[in-house]
DNA sequence: TGCCGTGATGGGAGCGCTCCCACTTCGGTG
DNA sequence: CACCGAAGTGGGAGCGCTCCCATCACGGCA
């Protein structure tokens, strides 16, 4: 199971016995004031932590979760053929979110890439086994059986997203419908005529979220809603170049794009050059997300930016409140996102 | 230090004792067969192996830690300024790298973002707290004293890159000069008479290499150097930009730059379009990293690509063996790279 | 003056594992 | 047929903490 390993001839740390010792108090003492117990006298605190300062004590993690029944860690799982994932800016900030979060707390952070279902399933044992306190997961798919693994096995979890309207998992969204408002907004308010949308995976609620959004700006502004203005995509940039040809045939007038994904802006923008459409001259385009790619795009990409960091940080604050035992005030939390505008319309 | 926390009524797994009674054997036994020991019967290995199957068993890794002197964990470090290194795949797939190859042994992987010296000084202590094996070390900048303190308190750690020709600390890292050399090769090879190159960040070891490539494949191929085709950048797009108008006007008869890195090259290209330059018509481009932006970049970018993944997993390797005490044979290992060619050359 | 509550403290009893020593078998040897 | 070593096994002794109960000192109160 283990490899077989030799220790290196690393020193040995000072224990809490030896703190006491010094401080000349007992261990349970010292545990008190390493935990912040209130019942103790503030001379002896201050003897303490003289003593840890001393022998530059540190607490050994593993004895900590033994003898306390808990690990001081949560995990962060990572769908494997997501690690496309590690690619966005959301992500990075997702994590430092959650790492920021966590220092506060003093708990580590386990990184986890899951791919098989099977391999999620061993991953639930593996929670299970006092690993960790807590769970967080990101980019959950629609048959996910991880999430409610974890609530039978009664391991605290939150994840990113929701995979429906009702979601009764915990969980932190952006909101996608209040995002896609504003894009089409813009483009209207920029004087779009026919506005046209690609969507995202139609198995996935953040997409269908961005299409009700599109309806629903439309429907606010007056604008008739048009089917043959809306085509499928998948968030890949293959999946934009296809709805974008699709789109040109049946709409050869429409002037706005919006993009379920920058990636699906990005090749929609491919589509566009080859069919001699200018940006944003012709064709306004607007993708969601803010990725690199938006940024990096000629022109550069109007897109819509969810509050990332702000996210990992709840979702963080939601997974410790829920280990601390504390009631979920709602199943879920849905921060605002922001319309970040550029050249492209 | 740690927040309080009521622990939730989760069901108690099952010990190792328990195990053992099943299969009625002793602990010791049972121990030897999770561990892989040579000196059980099989019979005796089945019948454990059976009970450990039917009561789901999974080992307390706090209680395996703490009895075994060990955390059978590694931490990943990423200095916080570099959080756009999330944004790469380079990272996501040194990531995947070593998620793979810690799976293998059964070893967890710690997060852990250090911003400010004190920081990190703080992380060292943690690290000599039992709490971790090893550490993994990215993205290291000249003067960061982790290193040698990681040293200094006898841990494990290797890290990703140099920090000069002659790093004595134990590092994986990629070809730069024979990337650089190949990137420059097939400019050449491809009719290119002047050929520039933007760098990065001068203080950067690997900037140095890409620039020392350069030079050595244009002394290969029997070109003159010329200091007025070398420019400095930083590793950033502005820093490219600026380069690249520099560039412009010293030697505005030059048809091919390689730059130090995509995002450089993206501040290039964009500076040679306001310059009415086109890619690669007037001038061929190269960049470094094969980064999302290359294949997003118009046209896209031949860029230069490290065997990423397989630098994570050599990483892991080496931390592997260096916890296990193996002698290391060498201090580092510098692995290949491949130029992979699209529209811009 | 004696009694009791309260705040502060010491330390025993584990948490679930690994390590290692002692013990039992058993087949081969002289 | 006694003897010996190797192979296989059981279980005691911790690892460094937390939890919790027992103890103690000290006032205030009757």
């Amino acid at each position: 199971m283990a490899i077989a390993r030799h220790r290196a001839g690393r020193e040995r740390r000072p224990t809490l016995e030896q703190v006491a010792e010094r401080a000349g108090v007992g261990r349970g003492t010292v545990s008190r004031v390493i935990n912040g117990s209130p019942r103790v006298s503030d001379r002896t605190r201050v003897a303490v932590e003289a003593a840890i300062a001393d022998l530059g004590y540190v607490p050994h993690r593993a004895a900590r979760a033994l003898a306390g029944n808990r690990a001081d860690a949560v995990a962060l799982v990572v769908p494997e053929p997501e690690t496309r994932l590690f690619a966005e800016p959301y992500f990075a900030a997702i994590i430092r979110g959650v790492t920021s979060e966590l220092a506060e707390a003093d708990i580590q952070l386990l990184l986890t890439l899951s791919s098989t279902a099977s391999e999620r399933e061993r991953f639930a044992q593996y929670a299970a086994g006092n690993r960790v306190d807590g769970v967080l997961l990101v980019s959950v798919h629609g048959e996910d059986p991880l999430p409610e693994l974890l609530a039978e096995n009664g391991i605290p979890a939150v994840m990113n997203g929701r995979r429906s309207a009702d979601e009764a998992f915990p969980h932190v969204d952006g909101d996608n419908v209040g995002g896609a408002r504003a894009a089409v907004r813009h483009l209207l308010e920029r004087g779009a005529r026919a506005v046209a949308t690609i969507t995202g995976s139609r198995d996935m609620y953040a997409a269908q979220c961005r299409l009700d959004g599109y309806y629903a700006e439309l429907a606010a502004s007056g604008v008739d809603e048009d089917e043959g203005l809306v085509a499928h995509g998948d968030f890949s940039e293959e999946g934009g170049y296809r709805a974008m040809y699709e789109l040109l045939g049946r709409r050869p007038r429409l002037d706005a794009v919006f993009c379920a994904s920058d990636l699906t802006a990005a090749g929609a923008r491919r589509a566009l050059r080859e069919a001699g459409r200018s940006v944003p001259g012709d064709v306004a385009l607007v993708g969601f997300d803010d990725s690199a790619i938006a940024r990096h795009m000629d022109p550069p990409l109007t897109s819509v930016r969810q509050p990332t960091e702000e996210m990992g940080r709840a979702m963080t604050r939601a997974l410790l409140a829920e280990i601390a035992g504390e009631p979920a005030a709602a199943p879920g939390l849905i921060l605002p996102t922001e319309l970040v505008r550029r050249a492209s319309s």
